[in-house]
DNA sequence: CCGACAACCTGTGAGC
DNA sequence: TGCTCACAGGTTGTCG
């Protein structure tokens, strides 16, 4: 379910929740996720104190201290995955996969695809591989016209896959990529090396708008669960294209039109968009 | 290096 | 009602 906005609502949610608390275990009820997971995370996490839930692309990273090692709690909850707080003997469901627990409630996980990943990095090992390849933040400084220009002069793939390689740039995914690309009025189907600097200047602030608008959407529901249901963020800010396939454009009297992309669907408005 | 594609896994909705 | 198929918000690995 989640892109950037989903997880960093998420992030949003869960840092007065458990920062500065300790986590007095974990349960394993299925370690078949996209990558096994540690038969041992619940001796590795007990006794740790949470010192900050950060984020990176759509990885949500939670910095332990004081356990039997320092070192942080990786999270994505790729396709389907999410978090949320439940009370005390919660009965779990077919797919809550793991429980982190808190002196006064339980964090959940739960991901019925399995694409998601829950993974211990030791403090002082070398950064994970899965974090290592990641591209830059869009919402950060380095994330300009000019940068993105330069990143794609050997680019002939279209820009809307492009968009979505998270080695280039993370956490935007299949539903932003189509909306940022309609607010820029670029086709998701022009190849990425021809596209002038120009309309660069476009898709930037675009591509920004489009994610901190989503972020501050679905920012205002949170409290005692973890919000991770892009569908809802996306029924709340109202998409322009995605998931609006022959439906009438909101900015001009054409269509919207699907097509299919590196195995996914792409909307867009051939009117709007070049 | 680049780009297209299959694969991972489960659920859901459409169509017959 | 029940079956089958296509598709779903992500990422990796393989192949040409």
């Amino acid at each position: 379910m989640p892109e950037l906005p989903e997880v960093e609502v998420c992030r949003r949610g869960l840092q007065p929740e458990v920062e500065g608390q300790t986590i007095l275990g974990a349960v394993v009820r299925s370690p078949r996720l996209r990558l096994p997971l540690s038969a041992t995370l619940g001796e590795t996490l007990a006794g740790q104190r949470v010192a900050a839930v950060r984020r990176r692309g759509k990885y949500l990273l939670l910095d332990c201290r004081g356990g039997v090692e320092d070192g942080c709690l990786i999270i994505h909850l790729g396709m389907s995955g999410s978090l949320r707080f439940v009370p005390f003997a919660t009965p779990p469901g077919k797919h809550d996969h793991v429980d982190i627990v808190f002196a006064g409630q339980i964090l959940r996980f739960a991901d019925p695809r399995r694409f998601g990943v829950v993974l211990w990095q030791a403090a002082g090992e070398a950064p994970h591989p899965l974090l290592a390849v990641l591209g830059i933040e869009p919402l950060g400084d380095e994330f300009t016209a000019d940068w993105l220009f330069a990143a794609t002069r050997r680019r002939a793939a279209p820009i809307k896959p492009l968009l979505m390689d998270s080695h280039l740039v993370v956490g935007v995914g299949n539903i932003y990529a189509s909306e940022s690309l309609f607010r820029a009025g670029i086709s998701p189907l022009r190849a990425a090396n021809r596209i002038s600097r120009e309309r660069y200047g476009q898709l930037v602030p675009a591509i920004r708008q489009t994610l901190s608008d989503a972020i501050a959407a679905g920012g205002s529901s949170i409290r005692d669960y973890v919000h991770s249901d892009g569908g809802a963020g996306c029924f709340q800010v109202e998409c322009a294209v995605y998931d609006r396939a022959g439906e009438p454009c909101r900015r001009c009297d054409g269509v919207v039109r699907q097509v299919r992309q590196g195995g996914r669907s792409t909307f867009y408005c051939a009117a709007c968009q070049h």
